[in-house]
RNA sequence: GCCUCUGUAGCUCAGUUGGUAGAGCAGGGGACUGAAAAUCCCCGUGUCGUUGGUUCGAUUCCGACCGGAGGCA
């Protein structure tokens, strides 16, 4: 079944083609978005507007609160259920947004082993670690799961744990699983349209100008407002997430609104990197350039570019 | 005008009892299968302010000069 991806960095002006596209070729978008699954959380991750909505429909967008944690397994189930549905009406599911695994969990990995988190034992090995440090915690998995334990790095905690907590719960090692899934295929085959500027530079000023705009348009209000409904306190995902912890920090009064605006810049400069590196290892994607900023009117260029 | 402190990587600063230097941040590269806006790994040559002197050898010691900060007049 083919779908259509446009993946990219942020502030590439990958949601305005989408809906260009949508209303092209008749079809129906699917954020891509880790956090765009959070209500409430609106301005900071540069939702779709209702206006914009309306026009073109859009899923995986506003399904849970933003205490609750959600994770690329999560994704890949409710995703594929709302691209099937998408497929049954006739139209085609254009998956858009920036999240690379997400992305992945529907177009290239075939299936997730079949347990979720075990809170109580991830809670035991970070006190192991704690207390017997990461070579230790390492050590753990290296007797159980050589081949994840050569591929994981000792300081990567989270993953060392994730690996054991799969091998725990099912018996059966992390490398193991992740055979199976690749020999496994995946359920869509996707056309992926990879947005992105040839100057780092122009990517940068590009994200300093949109976070600037975030903050004209309220995002200190958006934020205040879920933090006095209790939430974007713990630690869970959402509190983590980039605009939203540097202005928790503001509203603590732990920093001046110009440094949480600055730190904005700086997290988010980070991340358009790291997405970077992921999509630019992906030989398949269409890769396009958004340099010179008028994204919309290219789309037949862009479609007839990936159809021929 | 005098005295004290100070001038080292894009920024903030360590350091060398004299053998041409290193951290954090920024920046660059990379990994990624249930927290992924997360997590993790790798990458540091720069006239050590300028200029004389002492020395086999000075960024390090001494002098002068030029910036900067403070104090006394």
């Amino acid at each position: 079944m083919r779908v259509i991806a446009i993946v990219g960095p942020t502030a590439t002006g990958k949601s305005a083609l989408g809906i260009e596209l949508a209303e092209k070729i008749c079809g129906e978008i699917i954020s891509c978005d880790s956090m765009q699954v959070y209500k409430g959380m609106d301005i900071g991750t540069a939702k779709a507007t209702k206006e914009e909505m309306e026009k073109v429909p859009h899923h995986m967008i506003d399904i849970i609160e933003p205490d609750i944690n959600f994770s690329c397994a999560d994704y890949s189930l409710l995703a594929e259920k709302a691209a099937d549905e998408i497929i049954a009406r006739g139209k085609t599911p254009i998956f858009v947004g920036g999240t690379g695994l997400y992305l992945d969990s529907v177009v290239e990995i075939g299936s997730f082993c079949d347990t979720s988190r075990d809170e109580n034992y991830r809670a035991e090995l970070e006190e192991y670690a704690k207390e017997n440090g990461n070579s230790a915690l390492h050590k753990l998995l290296s007797e159980v799961d050589e081949k994840s334990a050569a591929e994981i790095h000792e300081n990567n905690v989270k993953r060392v744990i994730r690996a054991l907590e799969i091998y725990k719960c099912t018996g059966i090692p992390k490398s193991v699983w992740d055979e199976k899934s690749k020999l496994t295929p995946p359920p869509y085959d996707a056309t992926v349209i990879y947005l992105t500027y040839s100057d780092r530079e122009l990517l940068y000023k590009k994200i300093d100008a949109r976070v600037d705009k975030m903050i004209e348009e309220g995002l200190v209000r958006e934020v205040q407002g879920l933090y006095e409904k209790g939430y974007l306190h713990g630690n869970d995902t959402a509190s983590g997430a980039i605009g939203y912890k540097e202005i928790v920090a503001y509203i603590e009064g732990r920093v001046s609104l110009d440094e949480a605006t600055e730190e904005i810049k700086s997290s988010t400069r980070k991340y358009a990197k790291r997405q970077t590196t992921w999509f630019s290892k992906k030989k398949n994607y269409n890769k396009i350039y958004v340099d010179t900023e008028n994204v919309r009117e290219r789309v037949d260029e862009i479609l007839g570019g990936i159809n021929g």
